[in-house]
This record gives C-alpha cells, sequence and structure tokens, in this order.
RNA sequence: GGUCCUAUCGUCUAGAGGCCUAGGACACCGCCCUCUCACGGCGGAGACACGGGUUCGAAUCCCGUUAGGACUACCA
C-alpha cells in the first residue's frame, strides 16, 4: 500500500433506485477507506440529462444511510474537493477537453447520430470491427471552417494512439494488457457541454485526489482508455479494482424477475439492515478463515482487495434469508420489540399511543417467539393470539388432531378446564405444566395428545411457543375462555 | 462479429504444486432434543467444466476447447 492516505470514493449516478450491486461496491470502497484511516467520498455522477431521475439522489443517500455507510466527503457534509455534483463542475471538464484538443490529443468531432448509426450498421454488416472512424479528424480547414460557420453542434473526442499496447494493472486480476488499435476514439464532451463518464470520471478522481477505485467489472474494458487518458493529461493514475458483476440465480443478468434488485426492496420487505450489510460483504469478499458473521467494526478491521474474488457471483436470497434470522434472534428483547412495533400497530395488535404495560407485555413475548423469526413481520402471526382480547374460536378441522376423535377432543378441553381452574392466577408455568401432565396421566393419553388440541384453542393455530410458557403468557382468565369457546365449538 | 474477464458441491466459498480419500457456510435429507413449530446438536448426500502439456507429483502452472459474463452510445 502506498505511503500517501488513502482515498476512495463511491460514485452512483441518480439514475433510478440504488442497486444492490452498486450498494456492495460502496460497502467495499467505506471498508476500504476505514481499514486504512483513509477517506471515502461520495460523488454523484449526474452528467446524463435524459437518464435523470430526481428522487433517486434521496435514495441513494438513503441506502447509504440504512446501510450504516457514512461519507466523509460529498453531498451533505461537503468537503474541500467539491462540488460533489458532476452537473456543477462542468467548467472543469470543458476546461480540460479544451486543454486536451489544444495540445492536439483530442478533437472536435462534427458527425451527426444518424451517420455513426449508418458506420456502425455497415461495419457491422462487414464484420469489421465497430468503432469510429476519425471522419473529422481527417476534415481539411475549409471543411471545418464551414461547419464551424453552419453552426454544426460537435462533440470532442479523445484521439486514442494507433499504435502499441497499454498495460492495465487490476488489483484483482493483475496487468492486463490492451493492443491501442481496438479502442477507439471515445467522446469526452458531448455537444450539449457535458462531460461523459470518461472525462468527468478521470478528471474529478485526479483532483479529488482518488488513490484506490474500486469499481464494477462493467468498466474494465473501459479501462484502458482511462489510463490513456490520465497519461494525456499527464497524471497519476489510480489503483484499479474491478469488482465481479452479481448474477442472477440461474445465471445471467440479475434482474427485476430474480426478485429485489434495488436496496429500497430488501428495505420495504424488512430486512434487516445489518444482515444485508453481512450478506453483501461475504459476496465476493471472504476474511480467509471460517467467520461469517461480521459486525461493521470487525469487518473494517480485517477488510482488503487481496481477499476479493475476481468470479462473478449468483446472486442468491436463501442466506440472505438465514443471516436475517441469525440477526434478528441477536437482538435483546427491548431492541426486537421496539423494531417489531410497527408492524404489530401496522397490523392493528398494538396501539399507536401504547402504554408502558402494553410495551413490556409485548417485550415478554420476545423471548417466546425470537427463535422462531426469520423476518420481522413474522411477528405479526407469532404475536397475534398473545395481544387479541378475544379470540375466533377455531374450526372443528383444526381443533381435532389427526388420529384423534371429536369426543376424545373435548374429553381434553374439558378436562383443562377443570384442571386449569384449579391453578393459582399466577398461571406459572410449573403449575400449569403439572395440570396438563397430571390430565394426560388422568386420560391416559399422550401428553402430546392432551397439548395439540389445548394449541389450538388457545392460539387458533397448530405451532406456537411452548404450551406452558404460552398459557402462562396468555394468562388464566383468557385461557379458560378460550378453551371454553373451543369445547362449544365442538359440542354444536 | 471484435475486445476483454471468469471457471471448485445447487449457491457463497477455502485451497496460492505434495498437508486434498478437496474443508466451511446456506439450502436439502436423516437422527437427536421435544407438547407443536422453531432454535440447537450430530450425521448424510453433493464439486475441482473438458482436452492437452510442464512436473517425480496439479484443483493449484501453461496452452487449447467449451461454457458463462461484460464491453463494443454524444448511458453510466
Amino acid at each position: 500500500m502506498s505511503e500517501k492516505e488513502v482515498r476512495v470514493r463511491f460514485a452512483p449516478s441518480p439514475t433510478g433506485y440504488q442497486h444492490i450491486g452498486g450498494a456492495r461496491t460502496a460497502i467495499y470502497n467505506w471498508l476500504f477507506a476505514r481499514r486504512y484511516g483513509g477517506k471515502f467520498l461520495l460523488r454523484i455522477e449526474d452528467t446524463d440529462r435524459n437518464r435523470y431521475v430526481p428522487e433517486s439522489l434521496e435514495d441513494i443517500l438513503e441506502s447509504m444511510r440504512w446501510l450504516g455507510i457514512d461519507w466523509d466527503e460529498g453531498p451533505e457534509v461537503g468537503g474541500s474537493c467539491g462540488p460533489y455534483f458532476q452537473s456543477e463542475r462542468l467548467e472543469l471538464y470543458q476546461k480540460y477537453a479544451t486543454q486536451l484538443v489544444a495540445e492536439g490529443k483530442a478533437y472536435y468531432c462534427y458527425c451527426t447520430s444518424e451517420r455513426l448509426d449508418e458506420l456502425r450498421k455497415d461495419q457491422e454488416a462487414n464484420k469489421e470491427q465497430v468503432g469510429y472512424d476519425r471522419h473529422c479528424l481527417n476534415l481539411t480547414a475549409s471543411e471545418l471552417q464551414e461547419l464551424e460557420a453552419s453552426g454544426a453542434k460537435k462533440v470532442v473526442r479523445f484521439k486514442i494512439p494507433r499504435e502499441g499496447r497499454t498495460v492495465v494493472c487490476d488489483q484483482l486480476r493483475g496487468e492486463l494488457v490492451f493492443e491501442n488499435k481496438t479502442l477507439d476514439d471515445l467522446v469526452l464532451l458531448k455537444s450539449d457541454g457535458f462531460p461523459t463518464y470518461h472525462l468527468a470520471n478521470i478528471v474529478d478522481d485526479h483532483l479529488m485526489g482518488i488513490t484506490h477505485v474500486m469499481r464494477g467489472e462493467e468498466w474494465l474494458p473501459s479501462t484502458p482508455r482511462h489510463v490513456l487518458l490520465y497519461q494525456a493529461f499527464g497524471w497519476e493514475p489510480p489503483e484499479f479494482a474491478h469488482l465481479p458483476l452479481f448474477l442472477a440465480p440461474g445465471g445471467g443478468k440479475l434482474s427485476k424477475r430474480h426478485g429485489a434488485t434495488s436496496v429500497r426492496e430488501y428495505r420495504e420487505k424488512c430486512y434487516l439492515p445489518e444482515a444485508v450489510f453481512n450478506f453483501l460483504l461475504l459476496l465476493g469478499w471472504n476474511p480467509g478463515t471460517d467467520q461469517e458473521l461480521f459486525t461493521k467494526e470487525e469487518a473494517l478491521k480485517i477488510f482488503g482487495m487481496e481477499r476479493i474474488n475476481a468470479s462473478p457471483v449468483a446472486f442468491s436470497v436463501e442466506k440472505l434469508d438465514w443471516f436475517n434470522g441469525v440477526y434478528i434472534r441477536s437482538l435483546d428483547a427491548t431492541t426486537l420489540a421496539k423494531r417489531a412495533l410497527p408492524y404489530l400497530i401496522g397490523a392493528g395488535l398494538m396501539e399507536e399511543h401504547y402504554s408502558a404495560a402494553e410495551f413490556a407485555y409485548l417485550e415478554s413475548l420476545i423471548p417466546l417467539v425470537r427463535e422462531r423469526l426469520k423476518s420481522l413481520p413474522e411477528i405479526v402471526e407469532w404475536t397475534s393470539f398473545f395481544l387479541q382480547e378475544q379470540l375466533i374460536p377455531p374450526a372443528k378441522e383444526i381443533l381435532i388432531p389427526r388420529k384423534m376423535d371429536q369426543s376424545q377432543t373435548l374429553q381434553v378441553l374439558e378436562g383443562a378446564c377443570e384442571a386449569l381452574n384449579e391453578v393459582s392466577e399466577d398461571f406459572l408455568e410449573a403449575e400449569v405444566e403439572a395440570a396438563l401432565r397430571g390430565l394426560a396421566i388422568k386420560l391416559e393419553m399422550q401428553d402430546g395428545q392432551v397439548f395439540m388440541p389445548l394449541r389450538v384453542a388457545i392460539s387458533g393455530r397448530t405451532a406456537t411457543p411452548g404450551i406452558f410458557e404460552t398459557m402462562r403468557a396468555i394468562g388464566k382468565k383468557r385461557v379458560l375462555e378460550r378453551i371454553a369457546n373451543a369445547a362449544q365449538v365442538l359440542r354444536d
């Protein structure tokens, strides 16, 4: 690692919701900066006016905040290398483009998009290499004058040497050699005065002192041109690392039909940001040990480029679900109760303005349901029968277990009413357990045969936390009511 | 078509010439725990894309093939 301060950036374009792949790029850059005590900048590359989506800026920032990624320079926080919106740096790009033209390293091109389209079509038809033919480089002085006088639109093109080769040093792949003749003269400045990615990116990375560029692999093919641009300006290029792309589960490009592609969707699906962060961290990087669970603090101590893989990764949501469950289980009762609140309020199980006693009750339920949650919204179905005052009596079909008949079931319910009535008002687990196990012995039934109808009677479900603690939490009064109601269903 | 990248269980991966009868995690299956569902524990099935080299020895190095993917815009 070089001796100068590490400065890295995440440079999204505000063209839509923050993509999940971009989020990983942001995480890697952030971690790298934090690991080496450097700076992490956020730069908004809004140079395409056609694709600009105003809401996406807020979505990008919100996605970063949600994942817990803060930036040292950029929107909202400023910094000494600003502005951090490329649309506010236009003169800069124009200045550098003009400079290259003056030095003969770039030239004006007046070709219309129609001509360019036709050129490309012809090249494809003739199976030639596709690329700009330098038509405008060979314009005579009078032709040039005429075009200028006519007010024809022009762009600035970078004049790439036809000879030689350019070596790109990629931190993950080593030295990559490109023949310059396979590179055509790319546009640096568009006819509307806005720069292309290539110009703006290089100028800004240089001016902002970026030392390491970690970006998606889709940029690899244009990196030799970027290197050539650095050379043309006489600037030292940063280190490059091109991160492998995310693939859809079956291979192929990750798209909508394979599930969520934006950070926002995962947020809306109520994934814990810690889980998404951890999941993304391990998609393309590994610590070299068997450790898989990482807090940000742990990760930023050991993250480095050395252990980033170069091969593409299939994005499969199953492991994310596992991480999510792990992180939910790791939350303490108070935190989990707080995070569950919005869902319970949404489901009408809690009031917007709940009392301390109500919250305390919810908190007391958490140990019963925590192990069973894979996602936050599931809290609703696992706690509804605790939080509801009344329970709609379950239907016969669900009340009567397989391998039992109606009269046996009724026998259990009636017996339980009697036995539980004897238990103290505290309804302690041990007391409830003694009563119910005693009932099983008395009825000469298996414990399960007694417990299952009761479980359904008090919860309406066949899967609940342990029956004793569930009864305890529901309380004697409601338990007896529900069992009596269920028994009535069987008698009707 | 051209240029480039990549290639270990279904998926994420360990592996940087002998420690590999290829290790871990998710998912899957079985058993245990057990009042159900989970959690947890134990076990199982499951991979070096193919073909040539180099070497005493290759998942590991080289070449080719194949397969995925990216780029090939006045989009990023």
